[in-house]
DNA sequence: GCTTAGGGTTTG
C-alpha cells in the first residue's frame, strides 16, 4: 500500500498527497478519475473527474496577496508529449499554494485534480498552453510521487557503467531511480559507445566559437574530458547560434544530453542529435552554479550541481584551467598569439573581408598602439577619443569568417577575442587614400584575428555578469576621469538597459496592495529568485557588490512619460553650444509678436543682478569700464499690466551663462530665437525654461512648442513649469534617478535596476539632485555606506530589498521596487 | 534535405 506522508509544514488536513514509489502500484488518485492529455485541455470541458499528470518543470515562489490569500505559480510539462502544448501554467491558490510550496520540488512529477481551466493571460509571452489550470476549493488535489528514501541500490544502467571508483556514477544512478521525473543516466567518456545516443559532462579541452559549416548549419566543436582521462571530441549543428555551447574558456564545463556517439578515424566523437540541449558552466572551484544556456525548459537539480562540483574538483587536481582565461593588453607582447577580454568601443568596416575593431580592457599596452583612422560616416560608434583614451584603445582587425559576426557586435558590447595576434610595424591597408596615416612607424601594435578557426579563433560577447567582465569593468572603473569618455559609457549604458521599460505586471500583483515587504518573514535566494517566474516581487537580503554609474550625476536621468523614453541631461557644454547657435542666427524678418513688450537689456557681468528697473532701456553697470553685452527681453504685456514684470521673461540672443544669471532675478525665464520671423523656442536639447536654480527639459518627440503668451488670469497662482509647458506646448520631462545595482548573496549575483522607487530609496528627489549638489552628495552617503568603496564583501552591510521581476523586451529584468528599513552590519551570510 | 566537422606546425 502507498503510504501517505506528511511532510514537515504540509499539516494535517493537506491538500498535497505525498506519495512514495515503489511501496504500492502508483499513485493513489481516485479510480473513477481519469488522466487527459494536457494538450487536450480546453475550456469547453468538464475536468471534473480528469486528472493531468506532469513534470515540475518550474516553481514559482508562494506569493502572499493582500486580501490573505496565497498563490503560487508552477508550470507543468507532459513527459513524452510532443510540442507545441505540452507545458501549461497552473496556478495554486491558498492552504493548497502552500503546502505544494512545503511539499513539492522542481522536478517532481505531479498529478493533479479538481482544477477548472482559464485562458492564460501569458500564452504570447511564454508559449505555453493557452489555457491554464486553476487549483482552489476543496476539490483541488496534488499528488506527488516521490522516490522512496533512503534510495534501493541502483538498478543496471542503462549504458555500459561508468567505472566504480567515480563517485558520480553512483548519484546519476540514483537520479535514474526517480522513474516519473525527467531521467537523465549519465555515462562517463569511457563509457561511449558507438551509435548509442548518450548525456554526459565533460570539462572542455578545446573549443572553437561557432562557426558558419559548408552544410546548412553553424556549427561548433568541443573537446571535452572526465575523470577517465578520456578526450573526446564533440561537433554540435543547429543553424540558430544561441542553441550552440555557450562555452567561454578552456577548463569551461559542459552537460550534453542526446549525443550520438560516432565513430571516426579510431576515435569516439559526440555529436547533438534531436532534442539535444547543452549547458556549460564555469568550471573554477566555487563559481557561479547558474547554467549558461538559451534553453528556458532546462532542468538541473542536486545531483547535477554535485556532477558540476565533482568535475570542477577533479579538474582543479589536474590542472586543466589555464592561469587565467586571457591576457590584458599590457600583456601583449609583439608576434605573440593571445586571447583578449576587452570591450568594443567603435567599429568600422574595412573591406568585405576586413572590419576593424576598436577595442579597450582598462590596462595599457607596454608598446604604442597602432593608430588607425577611417572614414567617420562609416564608423559606429564614435570617432573620436581623448587623447588618453586613445592610448588605450586597440585596433583589432578581423578577417574573412569573422566579419559575419563582427557586424553583429555593438558598440559597448564585452567581447572575447580568441587566438588574436599582436603584430609589430605599419599596416597599408589602414590608412585611406587622402589621410596622412599612409606611413606609419614600425614600432606600433596591431592586432589582428586571422581568417578561418584553426586555434579557436573566434570572437564571442560576454555576458556583462561574466566574473572576468566584472574584473574588467574593474579596472576600467579606476582609470581616472575623461569626460568625453564618460559621456560615451553612460549612452552606451543606457541603450544596453534599454528604456526602462513598464512595470503594470509586477505592480498590479503585489506592488499595488499596502503591504510592507518587511512583513513577511520569507526572503528569496538570489539562484531562486532568477528561476521563477516574472512578474512576482521577492524579498531579498542582499549586499551591493557594486554598481552604476560610479559617477553619480550620471544617475540622473530626463524621463517622458508619455513615450516613455529616456535621455540623459545634456551637459553644460552642450547647452552652452546651442545657446551660442541661437544667438549667433541672425533675427529673420517680422517682430516680436504683438503680445510682448520687446527691448533690451544688459547683462550683468558678476554678481546676479536685481532686474531691469524699466523695459527698453539699458541700465548703466557698476562697471562702466567693459560696457555689458545686451540682450533681447520680450515680456507680457499682460503681466507688466499686472505690475509683475519678474514674472515670465523671453530672452533672446543671450548666452547660456548670461540666462543663468538672469534667470536668478525672475521667477521664469525662457530663452527663445528668432527663427522664420518669428519666435520659437530653441532646440529642445536645452532646457526651455529656467527656474531659479532649475532648469526643465521638453521632449523632442511628443512637444509641438510654439511661443505663445500663457494665459494668465488675475489672482491665479504665480506660472510653474507645468503651466509654462502646457502654454508652451512642451512636454515636461520628468528628473528621475536611474541606477544599476549588483545584488549578491551566499548563492548568486543579480543586475537589478533602481528606478521608480529610487527617489524613496535615497530620500531626495531628482529635481533636488539636479539642482543642488547637497542631495548628490547624500546619494554619494548612501551608496558608500552600502558599498563601501575598497572595501571587502564582509564590510558592506546586509540589506533587505524588494525586487520584482518583470519582462521586458524579451528578457527577464529586475526592479528594486520598496526598501525595507533593516540593514544588519554583519560579515557573514546566514541561512 | 539528414550534410555540415572531424582542432593543430597559424601569418593580411
Amino acid at each position: 500500500m502507498p503510504r501517505r506522508v506528511v511532510l514537515e509544514g504540509a499539516g494535517p488536513g493537506s491538500r498535497v498527497l505525498v506519495v512514495l514509489e515503489g511501496a504500492g502500484p502508483g499513485f493513489r488518485v481516485p479510480a473513477h478519475m481519469t488522466r487527459v492529455p494536457i494538450s487536450l485541455i480546453a475550456t469547453d470541458a468538464d475536468f471534473s473527474q480528469r486528472t493531468v499528470q506532469g513534470t515540475v518543470v518550474r516553481k514559482g515562489r508562494l506569493v502572499s496577496l493582500a486580501s490573505g490569500n496565497a498563490l503560487l505559480k508552477t508550470v507543468l510539462q507532459e513527459e513524452d508529449a510532443p510540442p507545441p502544448n505540452a507545458s501549461i501554467n497552473v496556478v495554486l491558490f491558498g492552504a493548497l499554494a502552500k503546502d505544494f510550496d512545503q511539499a513539492v520540488n522542481q522536478g517532481d512529477v505531479v498529478v493533479a485534480s479538481g482544477f477548472t481551466v482559464g485562458r492564460s493571460p501569458t500564452v504570447h509571452k511564454d508559449k505555453l498552453h493557452p489555457f491554464n489550470l486553476l487549483l482552489s476549493g476543496d476539490d483541488a488535489r496534488v499528488y506527488v510521487s516521490r522516490p522512496p528514501l533512503p534510495p534501493p541500490p541502483p538498478p543496471p544502467p542503462l549504458v555500459r557503467s561508468p567505472p566504480a571508483n567515480r563517485k558520480r556514477s553512483a548519484a546519476h544512478a540514483e537520479v535514474s531511480m526517480a522513474t516519473k521525473a525527467p531521467k537523465y543516466t549519465y555515462v562517463g567518456l569511457d563509457g561511449l559507445k558507438s551509435g548509442l545516443v548518450v548525456n554526459t559532462y565533460g570539462v572542455v579541452v578545446f573549443f572553437k566559437q561557432p562557426f558558419r559549416s559548408c552544410g546548412t548549419d553553424v556549427c561548433s566543436t568541443l573537446k571535452i574530458t572526465d575523470q577517465s582521462n578520456q578526450r573526446i571530441s564533440c561537433s554540435v549543428f543547429d543553424a540558430k547560434l544561441e542553441n550552440h555551447p555557450k562555452v567561454f574558456r578552456v577548463g569551461d564545463i559542459v552537460r550534453l544530453h542526446r549525443f550520438k556517439v560516432q565513430f571516426f578515424n579510431n576515435s569516439m566523437t559526440l555529436v547533438n542529435t534531436f532534442g539535444f540541449s547543452v549547458l556549460a558552466f564555469d568550471g573554477a572551484e566555487g563559481g557561479s552554479m547558474e547554467p549558461r544556456t538559451s534553453s528556458r525548459s532546462f532542468h538541473l537539480d542536486q545531483e547535477g550541481h554535485r556532477a558540476v562540483e565533482e568535475l570542477r574538483t577533479w579538474a582543479a587536481g589536474q590542472a586543466l584551467l589555464p592561469p587565467a582565461p586571457s591576457t590584458p593588453l599590457s600583456a601583449a607582447q609583439p608576434r605573440a598569439y593571445f586571447d583578449l577580454t576587452c570591450q568594443l568601443l567603435a567599429k568600422a568596416p574595412i573591406d568585405s573581408t576586413c572590419t576593424l575593431l576598436r577595442v579597450w580592457d582598462g590596462t595599457r599596452c607596454a608598446h604604442t598602439l597602432l593608430k588607425v583612422t577611417v572614414e567617420p560616416d562609416t564608423t559606429e560608434g564614435p570617432t573620436r577619443f581623448s587623447e588618453g583614451r586613445e592610448r588605450l584603445i586597440a585596433n583589432v582587425l578581423v578577417y574573412d569568417n569573422h566579419v559575419e559576426l563582427a557586424a553583429r557586435l555593438k558598440p559597448g558590447d564585452f567581447l572575447r577575442i580568441y587566438n588574436l595576434r599582436a603584430i609589430p610595424g605599419s599596416s597599408k591597408v589602414l590608412g585611406r587614400p587622402g589621410s596622412q596615416q599612409q606611413d606609419q612607424e614600425v614600432d606600433h601594435l596591431a592586432f589582428h584575428l586571422h581568417g578561418g578557426t584553426a586555434y579557436g579563433r573566434g570572437v564571442r560577447v560576454l555576458p556583462e555578469s561574466s566574473p572576468d567582465v566584472q574584473e574588467m569593468k574593474r579596472v576600467m572603473e579606476a582609470v581616472p576621469d575623461e569626460d568625453d569618455f564618460s559621456e560615451l559609457n553612460d549612452s552606451q549604458l543606457l541603450e544596453v538597459w534599454s528604456t526602462p521599460p513598464e512595470f503594470a505586471e509586477a505592480e498590479s500583483i503585489q506592488c499595488s496592495t499596502d503591504r510592507s515587504c518587511g512583513d513577511d518573514p520569507r526572503t528569496a535566494r538570489l539562484s531562486d529568485l532568477k528561476r521563477s517566474d516574472p512578474g512576482l516581487v521577492h524579498q531579498v537580503r542582499v549586499q551591493l557588490r557594486s554598481y552604476e554609474p560610479r559617477r553619480l550625476h550620471q544617475a540622473l536621468k530626463l524621463y517622458c512619460s508619455k513615450c516613455m523614453a529616456m535621455r540623459d541631461v545634456p551637459n553644460d557644454e552642450l547647452v552652452a553650444r546651442l545657446f551660442s547657435e541661437a544667438s549667433a542666427a541672425a533675427p529673420g524678418p517680422g517682430g516680436p509678436p504683438a503680445w510682448a513688450l520687446s527691448g533690451r537689456v544688459p547683462v550683468p557681468t558678476e554678481r546676479p543682478a536685481s532686474p531691469p528697473r524699466a523695459v527698453g532701456v539699458a541700465v548703466p553697470t557698476e562697471r562702466p569700464a567693459s560696457p555689458p553685452r545686451a540682450v533681447g527681453v520680450h515680456l507680457s504685456t499682460q503681466l507688466l499690466g499686472e505690475d509683475r514684470p519678474t514674472e515670465l521673461l523671453f530672452l533672446s540672443g543671450s548666452t547660456l551663462e548670461e540666462t543663468r544669471r538672469l534667470a536668478s532675478g525672475y521667477r521664469n525665464v525662457v530663452p527663445v530665437r528668432s527663427s522664420g520671423g518669428h519666435m520659437t523656442l530653441l532646440d529642445l536639447s536645452a532646457p526651455f525654461l529656467f527656474r531659479g536654480r532649475k532648469r526643465y527639459f521638453g521632449c523632442k518627440r511628443c512637444s509641438e512648442a510654439s511661443v505663445r503668451e500663457p494665459l494668465y488670469a488675475e489672482g491665479e497662482e504665480p506660472l510653474d513649469e507645468k503651466g509654462l509647458a502646457a502654454a508652451l506646448g512642451v512636454q515636461l520631462l520628468q528628473f528621475v534617478l536611474l541606477m544599476k545595482l549588483e545584488l549578491q548573496d551566499a548563492t548568486d549575483t543579480l543586475d537589478v535596476f533602481l528606478w521608480r522607487d529610487a527617489e524613496s530609496f535615497f530620500g531626495v528627489s531628482a529635481e533636488d539632485v539636479a539642482a543642488n549638489q547637497e542631495a548628490e552628495n547624500s546619494i554619494r552617503q548612501k551608496m558608500d555606506s552600502l558599498c563601501p568603496a575598497g572595501g571587502s564583501a564582509g564590510g558592506r552591510p546586509w540589506v533587505d530589498l524588494c525586487v520584482a521581476a518583470y519582462r521586458a523586451e524579451g528578457q527577464t529584468c529586475y526592479q528594486v521596487c520598496r526598501r525595507s528599513i533593516t540593514t544588519n552590519q554583519r560579515s557573514k551570510v546566514t541561512s
